[in-house]
DNA sequence: GCCAACGTTGGC
DNA sequence: GCCAACGTTGGC
């Protein structure tokens, strides 16, 4: 099994994840059925609404992993877009996400989704390559190996607590698309309008599974031709 | 169920 | 390496 994907997020004690449901609709209210409930057996996996409340679908996607190495636990978090290219049909399961909100994202996930391959805690972050969903949410079963980086003491088999996806390589950008190029995007967009103005790349900065609304991955797929500013 | 303390993410 | 942002923990 390749390592893959942001394996961040240590494993907590304590069973109590979604209790506040401040802001967090999606994560915590889904948290508390999906405990008791097999994720998989939910009716039709909504994709979800726009950020902003309206009803704009999130169909597209937004992957975090780190192309440098950096241990953790005692195991190499690296997972560019390079490795991901390297493995069996360049396809790899997105083990490791230990976040509610980001692993509720998943499991919205369709099989032919696309998503951009993001380069996070790295030298240079931004978006590399395209992916594609190539098989629904699973158990991860990196949560009940102890040698895991990301093992869950808390986590029981009858009732796991994590999922993962696969995705599949498709295409590396025609160039690297920087996240201060699209920051700066993004800060346009806020004051005069326009596709970025929420994208969760800014809005929820630490979120390692982000959705995007089709206008944004529009937006954001026309910067493979346009020059750098 | 509030909220302070703590831990993690990830850009810079 | 620093540290702001923010999610999680757990006492009360």
């Amino acid at each position: 099994m390749p390592p893959k994907s942001r394996k961040r997020g240590k494993p907590k004690k304590g069973e109590r994840a979604a209790k506040r449901a401040k802001k967090v609709q999606i994560d915590t209210a889904e948290e508390q059925i999906a405990e008791g409930l097999d994720s998989n057996e939910k009716t039709t996996k909504s994709s979800g609404k726009g950020a902003s409340g309206t009803k704009e679908p999130f169909s597209f996607w937004l992957m975090k992993s780190e192309p440098e190495s950096r241990i953790e636990n005692g195991v190499d978090m690296k997972f560019g877009v390079e490795d991901l290219k390297a493995e069996p049909n360049q396809i790899a399961c997105w083990d490791g996400v230990r976040n509610y909100q980001a692993r509720n994202f998943m499991r919205d996930m369709m099989v032919g989704q696309l998503a951009f391959f993001y380069h996070s805690n790295c030298k240079e972050p931004g978006i590399a390559a395209i992916v594609k969903i190539v098989k629904e949410s699973y158990v991860d079963h990196t949560q009940f190996e102890k040698k895991e980086p990301h093992y869950d003491c808390t986590s029981k088999k009858e009732n796991p607590k994590w999922s993962m996806v696969d995705v599949q390589f498709v295409r590396m950008l025609k160039r690297f698309i920087p996240l201060a190029e699209m920051k700066k995007y993004h800060q346009e967009h806020k004051t005069q309008g326009g596709p970025l103005k929420n994208v969760a790349l800014f809005t929820k900065a630490r979120l390692s599974v982000q959705p995007l609304t089709k206008g944004e991955f529009d937006f954001i797929s026309t910067l493979e031709d346009k020059k750098p500013i």
